[in-house]
DNA sequence: TCCATAATTATACAGTTGTATAATTATGGA
DNA sequence: TCCATAATTATACAACTGTATAATTATGGA
C-alpha cells in the first residue's frame, strides 16, 4: 500500500506520441529547430530521453511525426473557418481569408516552426511531398471559394484565369501571415485582416467587405 | 626557388573576410544553418577551421556578418531594378515588381537562406534590427514608387491608404517570391512576374502592364 | 639578405548531440 | 496474489560542435 514516490506511469501509446510531438512543435516554436534536441524535447513531455527511441526509430522519424501534425492542424484550423451553412459563397471567401490573417493562425511561433522546417523540406523527400500537398490544399480550397464567389455574382471566368487569381490570393494571404508573425508589433491589430479582405477583393474584382447586396 | 607545395597563402582581410562569409552563406542556403559549421565554412573557403577565429570573434559573429552581406546584396538587387533616368513612375513600379519576381531575386536558395535566418532573428536583438530594416527599406521604396505612380495618373490618396497599398503589394511580392522559391517547378517561367504585375495593378487601381498611354 | 610580425595551420579540449543497450518498474491478466 | 511483459529509466558511447592555444610559415620592410 505505500506507494511512495512512484517513479514514473505508464501511459496509452498515442497519448505519450502525441505529447512528444508537441513538446517537440513547441521547443522548435520556441527557440528554433536548433533548440529541440532529444533531451530537451523529453524534459519538456516530462520523461527521459530514452523514451523517444521506443516510440520513434529515430529522432528524423519523429521530427516528421510533428511536421505532419503541425501541417494537419494548420489545414484543419483554416478548414473550420469556412461556415458550413453560408449564407453567400462571398461571405464564405471573406471569413477564410479574414481567419488566415488573425490569431491563432497568425502568430510567431507559427511562422518561426514554419521557416524551421523549410530548410529540412528542402533535404527530405518525404517532408517535400507533405509541404507540396498542404500548399496544393490550401490553394485550391482557396480556388474553389473565389470560383464559387465569381459564378454567384455571374462573373464568368477561365480556369487560367482562376488558377492566376488563387495563386495570386494565396500569396498575399502567405505574404501578410508572414509579416504578421515575424514582425509582431509592427501591424495594428485588426489591419492584417482588413488589408486582406481589400486586396483579395481587388484581385478578384469581387467587393468583399460590403454587408450585403450588389459590388459596385 | 624551390618553392615546391607551399602550404598556405597569405591574403588581405577584406578578401578572406568576405570568402568566408561567402562559404558561410553557400552552405546555409545549400543545406540549412545546420551544416553551416565552422569546419564545413573553413572547408569551403579552402582554409583551416583556426582562421574563423582569427577574423571573427565568435561564429555567432561570423553569420552575423553573413545575414549583414545577404541582406545588403537582396536590397541592392532590388534597388539596382528602378531605371534611374524613368520615362514613367509607373514604367518603374513595372520594373521593380517585374525583378522582384525573377532570378536572381527568385531563387531556392535565396529562400532557405531567409528561412534559415529567420529562426536567428527571433533570438538575436542585432539581427532584428537588420531585419526590421530590410523589410522597411524594401516596403517604403514601394510605397515611395506607388505614390510616385498614383500621383502621376492624378489619383489623389491619403497616406493611410498608401501605407495599407505598400503593404498589401510587399505581402504579394514576398508570398509570390516565396513560393516561388519553395516549390520551383509549380510555376511556368514568366508566370509570377505576370501574375505580380496584374495583382499589383488591381490592388492599387492602375493598370501597370500596358505600354503607354492612360489607364482605364 | 634576414628578421619581426602577422597570417595561417595544427592540435587539443570540454560540452552537446543522437543513438544504443542494459537495468528497473508499473501494470494487467492468470 | 503473483508473474510475464512492456513501458520507462539509467547509463554509456562515439561523433561532432565551437572554442582556445600553441606551433608553423609566408611576407614586407630594414
Amino acid at each position: 500500500m505505500s506507494e511512495s514516490a512512484r517513479t514514473f506511469r505508464r501511459e496509452p501509446a498515442e497519448k505519450r506520441k502525441e505529447a512528444l510531438v508537441l513538446a517537440t512543435l513547441d521547443l522548435i516554436a520556441e527557440g528554433g529547430v536548433r533548440s529541440a534536441t532529444v533531451r530537451a524535447i523529453a524534459a519538456r513531455a516530462e520523461v527521459t530521453q530514452g523514451l523517444i527511441r521506443h516510440y520513434f526509430a529515430s529522432k528524423e522519424d519523429l521530427v516528421m511525426a510533428a511536421y505532419e501534425y503541425h501541417m494537419s492542424v494548420l489545414t484543419n484550423q483554416t478548414a473550420a473557418s469556412i461556415p458550413v451553412e453560408t449564407r453567400s459563397y462571398r461571405a464564405s471567401l471573406a471569413s477564410f481569408v479574414e481567419a488566415s490573417l488573425k490569431p491563432p493562425v497568425v502568430d510567431p511561433g507559427a511562422v518561426s516552426l514554419w521557416a524551421g522546417f523549410l530548410n529540412k523540406v528542402r533535404e527530405d523527400t518525404r517532408m517535400q511531398a507533405i509541404h507540396v500537398q498542404t500548399y496544393c490544399d490550401f490553394r485550391n480550397r482557396l480556388e474553389l471559394l473565389i470560383a464559387d464567389a465569381l459564378a454567384e455574382a455571374q462573373r464568368p471566368t477561365t480556369s487560367e484565369e482562376l488558377r492566376r487569381l488563387a495563386i495570386a490570393c494565396n500569396a498575399l494571404i502567405d505574404g501578410l501571415w508572414m509579416e504578421g508573425g515575424a514582425l509582431p508589433g509592427a501591424f495594428e491589430p485588426g489591419e492584417l485582416p482588413q488589408i486582406g479582405l481589400r486586396s483579395v477583393s481587388a484581385i478578384i474584382g469581387l467587393e468583399l467587405t460590403e454587408r450585403d447586396g450588389a459590388p459596385s
